[in-house]
DNA sequence: ATTATCTATAGATCTATAGATAATGC
DNA sequence: ATTATCTATAGATCTATAGATAATGC
């Protein structure tokens, strides 16, 4: 049956059975037969629409990274809470797909995280945070938030729930009390983290709103 | 030649071996047989010093991950540093095998980074930080290092260099700026980064070195 | 003429096991 | 008897290309 009436096969849809494949069988399983198979097609035809695997898994790291909605938010004295929002997004995105989490770190998009840098570097300027700052800002969040995704994905079942495992109070107090004390599950972390490393940056800096901006 | 008097192959040359064929050849040309290749034995052979293929591969990412020293330094105000120094080691093995970067997500030994948690706590609880923070500052170190790490390892050589490329300050004004402003290194950020973390962590702490310990 | 599928297949691997073999250590 | 290698090979893939074929769109 050469050349269906209606296309059998889309972009869109062998990046949607790509990552059904890897959410559900694994990484390894995934492979051009395995997804023409679920396609209901032949694997060489995948290659009218893609140039080669690589090419597929390129799209799956994008699609999975880029599925989030940046959200808005006015410039302000909390503009913190903009870049919260930015990595939990990201953070949800990836954990939804933790599979694929070696696809993303091998197929990352840059401006994974900040579509426009040059917008949110605005938002920045807008909110009164110095200009020698903004480097620092916008590379850590990047790497914080992807990498802190990528890493928490990858932790096996029994370190989602407890975060240090196998921890003994006989031999190990200090760190048995840590825990104790800590009430924040994995995601409040991840939130806090953030918020921590915004704050260190501009700790020394006095920011202001500037005038021109606070009474736009 | 079977069975020779000294024995050929030890877990650590094959280790040793992984690396290196990770390192000049790239992580898909590592298999069993070219790894026996660089040995100069045959490939079933490995399969008495190893179980099976991914036993090696946690092999090499121990050994890289673990390959750092720990810093020594003694409990005080400037208890972050330690971590700093700590982040930097694991950093910099990450980064001289670049290549291995997903073995390492995929293998990560926990307690990668902070080699004795119940150790580091008390460093911590000694330098005056206050234990509900001990379980932020150790998990955030460890996700944030590693993430951080891992994904700057992954970056094209173009990017290294540059930290944000093909900016237009046509276009992207206010990004133009911000790296005009900006004086620091890949390195630098990374270290920064660290610092603003655990600054921002205790932001609203009071840190004092308790008496007993200053004392000392 | 172009497009989107198919069949057939080249060509190259790869992981892991079974069983033989000789050196070693007791 | 155990150890550390080897040979041989099962068994399963996989990626990608060449070339055929029929539907589509001009």
């Amino acid at each position: 049956m050469p050349r269906p009436s209606q296309p059998l096969i889309s972009r869109s849809s062998v990046v949607a059975a790509s990552i059904e494949i890897i959410d559900t069988e694994g990484l390894d399983a995934f492979s051009l037969p395995r997804l023409a198979k679920f396609l209901g097609v032949r694997a060489p035809s995948l290659y009218h629409h893609f140039a080669d695997k690589s090419e597929i898994l390129a799209a799956v790291a994008r699609q999975i990274a880029g599925a989030g909605s940046i959200p808005r938010r006015k410039p302000g004295p909390d503009w913190p809470e903009f870049f919260v929002a930015l990595a939990l997004n990201l953070r949800r995105s990836i954990l939804r797909h933790r599979n694929a989490a070696p696809i993303l770190l091998q197929y990352l998009p840059r401006d994974l995280l900040i579509s426009t840098y040059e917008e949110t570097a605005r938002f920045l300027a807008d909110s009164g945070v110095p200009a020698h700052l903004h480097v620092q800002i916008l590379d850590g969040m990047e790497r914080i938030t992807v990498g802190a995704a990528l890493t928490e994905a990858m932790r096996g079942p029994s370190s989602r729930t407890t975060i240090f495992p196998n921890v003994d109070p006989e031999s190990q107090p200090v760190l048995a009390t840590a825990l104790a004390e800590n009430r924040m599950t994995s995601k409040q972390l991840f939130e806090e983290m953030v918020r921590s490393f915004l704050h260190g940056v501009v700790r020394d800096a006095e920011i202001a709103v500037p005038e021109t901006v606070a009474s736009r």
